[in-house]
RNA sequence: CGGGAUGUGGCGCAGUUUGGCUAGCGCACCUGCUUUGGGAGCAGGGGGUCGGGAGUUCAAAUCUCCCCAUCCCGACCA
């Protein structure tokens, strides 16, 4: 293509409100525009980059047997209320309805309709299967932010295996697994597996791909020397038993005046790991108390997944009052009966613990937790910090801040069951099919490649995602220039380069700085100077190199590098 | 949803405190001349419901009220 005739709007100044690099970058390069918070217009430059994403995300998954489909957005309530799902989604889904008024909702993801389809499954012989499509999905985030790393409307892969059982879904999940890592590698993503909470989706397992990155939105926590990796939303790690001795027949009340926090108990002589903090949350409009150790933080995610909370918010102070009568600062579960109670794992075994007495300005000590109060179920609630050691080794755990990249989760029957989803077995016999389900977000993909390769002149795309593979750039536009520059143009489309000649009327510097600031990976800069010695000069975006070659080697140099790097 | 900030040509901004000239500057755009290997110079030119509505006033980008939008932090979130 020539660049003249291409709508490649480049800024001096990105737009002030561009915090994150590749917000920036994508705008100021002419890539993206927003239309609103969360939904953006591809430009042209944007759309071949997001195609290319898309394009090695549908070669891996066609090459472990991935059928590609294309469903519908607009879903009718019912298939979301057969899985139950109209109800449990909450605000996340766009919902609307028709002139007739029925309901109907915009796809935030799609087991309930590939289930759909997947009722015309009869035999087992048909399994397994691989469904997959490419396609927009709609969420209602509260916050859409970071230009394409959060948005509410965006395409996704999304992919779903059907098999007899648990083993072929098994075998299904680390097909993908290795498909995702090949995708990730063919990005240029450093993306790494880590333990996910499995979160509205259903499920028993779930990993999610992670690249390390100052911008992303989860934490993770992962072990320097061995593979244990965990999204903190899951994460675990090996505690310091703490050594209860003395356990007194039974609580002690003691005052306690103007105390109200863990640091302020802790000056009045109860260490915080002999401290139980009590949490009043309303888990779907009911009230419930969540129990860590004093110096343990409660992590919201495994308190939701401890006890299948749609909707969790933390208590007002009348509710507290209500329900406790007393103020948070005073709080504690001894004697509470008529409340569930979910202490987390910390807690188990330990005696001799001080807690909120109810009571503002009286605490008990020398509790026994397990005597003294009627915990409802253990859980793991607390939230692991840097530092602790390693489950698995012992080392010191890291936490790195990451983008989420993909999610793969292994659902099982539910949705086979309540969409009557089932198979003849060999012996004839009606059985549920095994699901899983495989999602990657191309947008996002793609602003976290930027987000990985950039500096301070702009993008630098990897040859397999960029707009385009080499840049011819004419720097003066006379005869002899232009004719040289048209032949090497022509070579590297000859030879199935993705190539585009910058033709513009327009000042070295300009060109210059715009192939840098659009990222494309190799320059051929051809002006009358080295023309003159038989020369061209090869920039290389990735390093900066850059040197002189002969006229006509130019072709063969560009085009060996590109296909090596594809 | 809570907190903070911002809305003035395509982009970046000034002007608002203390109401008052035809709403200004840089970039970008158009024309001409010169220039031409790292975001050119000179001259001329086009483009703006000052986020929206209502109000106060002789007079509103500027003051008042209401609303909307966007960004950041948090909550939340596959």
């Amino acid at each position: 293509m020539r660049w003249s005739n291409l709508f490649i709007p480049t800024l001096r100044d990105a737009p002030a409100d561009a915090e994150a690099a590749s917000h920036a970058l994508l705008v100021k390069g002419g890539f993206i525009r927003q239309l609103h918070a969360g939904h953006y217009s591809m430009l042209p430059l944007g759309w071949k980059v997001h195609q290319k994403v898309a394009a090695i995300v549908r070669e891996e998954m066609n090459a472990i047997g991935g059928q590609e489909f294309l469903l519908p957005t607009m879903h009718p309530a019912g298939v979301w209320k057969q899985s139950g799902r109209w109800d449990t989604m909450g605000e996340i889904m766009f919902r609307l309805t028709d002139r007739r008024e029925n309901d109907l909702a915009l796809g935030i993801t799609h087991e309930e309709i590939f289930a759909t389809v997947a009722t015309e499954l009869s035999s087992y012989k048909e399994l397994p299967q691989i469904w997959y499509q490419i396609q927009t999905k709609f969420r209602d985030e509260a916050r859409p932010k970071s230009g394409l790393l959060r948005v509410r409307e965006f395409h996704m892969k999304d992919s779903y295996s059907f098999d007899l059982d648990w083993d072929g879904l098994d075998e299904q999940f680390e097909a993908h697994r290795v498909a995702y890592e090949r995708i990730f590698e063919r990005l240029g993503l450093p993306a790494f597996a880590v333990e996910a909470s499995s979160g509205a989706m259903g499920g028993n397992t779930s990993t999610e791909f992670m690249v390390p990155c100052p911008a992303g939105e989860d934490d993770v926590i992962r072990c320097p020397n061995c593979d244990y990796a965990a999204n903190i939303e899951k994460a675990t790690s090996q505690l310091d038993p703490v050594e209860d001795n003395m356990p007194p027949p039974e609580p002690e009340r003691f005052p306690t005046p103007g105390i109200r926090t863990i640091a302020a108990l802790e000056k009045a002589g109860a260490p915080a790991d002999r401290q139980i903090k009590t949490m009043v949350m309303v888990a779907d409009d009911e009230v419930v108390l969540a129990l860590v150790r004093g110096d343990h933080q409660l992590n919201t995610q495994k308190f939701i997944d401890a006890t299948s909370t749609i909707v969790l918010r933390p208590a007002t102070a009348e509710e507290t009052q209500a329900n406790l009568g007393a103020l948070p600062g005073s709080l504690g579960a001894v004697g509470v009966s008529d409340l569930r109670i979910i202490a987390d794992e910390a807690l188990r075994g330990r005696t001799h613990m001080t807690t909120g007495a109810n009571d503002d300005d009286w605490h008990y000590r020398g509790v026994d937790i397990e005597r003294d109060i009627a915990v409802t179920e253990w859980a793991d609630l607390r939230e692991v910090s840097a530092g602790e050691p390693c489950v698995k080794c012992g080392t010191a755990l890291e936490m790195i801040r990451c983008v989420e990249a993909g999610h793969i989760f292994k659902l099982g029957t539910m949705y086979a069951e309540k969409f009557g989803v089932t198979v003849s077995d060999a012996e004839g016999k009606q059985r549920p099919v095994v699901m899983g389900s495989y999602g990657i977000g191309i947008g996002r993909n793609m602003a976290t490649i930027a987000e990985t390769y950039h500096d301070e002149h702009g993008l630098k795309w990897p040859v397999s995602v960029a707009p385009y593979e080499a840049v011819v750039t004419i720097l003066k536009l006379d005869e002899p220039t232009t004719a040289a520059a048209e032949e090497l143009y022509r070579g590297l489309q000859a030879r199935g380069v993705d190539v585009l000649l910058d033709d513009r009327d327009a000042r070295a510097g300009v060109k210059f700085a715009d192939a840098e600031l659009i990222g494309i990976p190799y320059r051929l800069t051809v002006g009358p100077r080295s023309l003159a010695d038989g020369e061209v000069e090869l920039t290389v975006r990735a390093n900066g190199d850059g040197k002189r070659i002969a006229v006509d080697v130019a072709v063969d140099t560009v085009a060996d590098a590109v296909t090596a790097e594809r």
